[in-house]
DNA sequence: CAGTATCCGATGCGATACTG
DNA sequence: CAGTATCGCATCGGATACTG
């Protein structure tokens, strides 16, 4: 595998380098998908749903050839996982770094016009809490209102240490049901606004057993920048 | 002014939006000399030699309708004046971060193929340090050699408090001539090689009264990210 | 000093279709 | 599941020339 050609800035500074392979599209928001734990293709895939197929393939061998990933098959090579390297792993603090500017500089309202559903799903799947008060499996059905993607049906399948996410109705036994308009989860899930009001002011519809819905600001979880507060309005960057 | 488009990512991911303004080619970059303390369209533009001028023009409106520079203009118009806003400036712990990465883990080699020295003279002029037992004026002259760009000779005239670069010979009376070659210069002003090592072993050749020659290391300085230590090469990024 | 206007070529990237 | 191959457009940005 040969190495990729950047267009060079011509500094040796570190910042000028590190960004002719970090600064492309859709690279860091990639390599945000290691953080969160993903290693296969499809996974990855799925947290970048409108990313090409080919496009992440392409991205994938950068980073192979890079060392800032490293690429394992077994010995029929059919299962394939991606890993981050030492080098991979030491871009968190850079991930999370700009991710916190984000939250707490940038105004919100943009980013919602265009909602992709797969990924807010997907996105809070990945960081629910199993707690073990909760049955296996413990299933919780997602109606969501307002969508402008079609997509208005999720479950989650909560079983022992991990958590599934579906978009087709596999008959289940549901335990919990939750209402809510698509936008409104995504605030609430960002900590931009407040679960517990949204709730109490039927924003946000949580049905089932009183003994998990009590409790499901606990297992549905937050975004890990949620804790982040926004600047005031005036002050923020308007993208 | 209008607000720019963007080729949305279509997620509501700070991160997601924060790359879509400042993952373009040569923002970074230009962010990283107002962290230099930039302020003037000529000096911002030393600092990024090869980004054309229209593009840095473009790259600054661009920033300005974020909200991440401010413009302002005496009355005239002729001084114009950028400056970073809050959040502005709080980007700085995402440049430093990126910027430690990169000299903590890439592989230091491909970049000295392509020096600009132009870039690498105002780069250590802008971070040398005026020292109280240095004459008014202080005259430093740089022959550069293994330069491929045909830039040889540099000059730096320290005055109080302040250091300018000079690309012409104006007659001075020379304190201090500094004889190496470019790609050891930027070495050791990036702390990859050893600046006494470079002097010892006569790589860098400093001539002049040992009074100033003698603390030449303090008043040249080094690099913001000089003190971070590379990783061992087999575990380096090969960009 | 502080830009703008125009041109034009490279390439990045999305869409689509196909494979083992 | 895990990709690849091909096509073609759009836009990004470099070069050059010009302005107040």
């Amino acid at each position: 595998m040969e190495k990729v050609k950047y267009t060079s800035y011509g500094q040796y500074c570190p910042l000028a380098m590190a960004t002719e392979f970090l600064c492309n599209r859709w690279t860091l928001l990639v390599l945000r998908e290691f953080l969160f734990g993903s290693t296969s293709f499809n996974d990855i895939s799925r947290g970048v749903p409108r990313m090409s197929r080919s496009l992440l393939s392409k991205r994938l061998k950068e980073l192979v050839v890079l060392g800032i990933i490293e690429k394992k098959s077994n010995f029929k090579g059919s299962q394939v996982n991606y890993t981050l390297t030492e080098a991979g792993q030491a871009l968190e603090p850079v991930i999370i770094t700009m991710a916190g500017w984000g939250q707490e500089w940038l105004q919100t309202s943009p980013s919602l016009d265009s909602l992709d559903t797969r990924f807010l799903m997907w996105d809070i799947m990945r960081n629910t809490k199993p707690l073990a008060i909760l049955p296996n499996p413990f299933i919780v059905q997602f109606n969501l209102t307002g969508t402008q993607d079609g997509h208005n049906n999720y479950w989650f399948v909560f079983e022992v240490d991990k958590v599934d996410l579906c978009n087709k109705d596999n008959n289940y036994t549901i335990d919990v049901e939750i209402t809510v308009d698509a936008q409104k989860l995504t605030k609430v899930w960002m900590g931009w606004d407040d679960f517990d009001k949204a709730v109490k002011q039927k924003e946000m519809v949580i049905i089932g057993d009183y003994k998990y819905t009590s409790v499901a600001k606990q297992w549905l979880g937050q975004s890990i920048v949620a804790g982040i507060e926004k600047r005031p309005k005036e002050k923020r960057v308007n993208y």
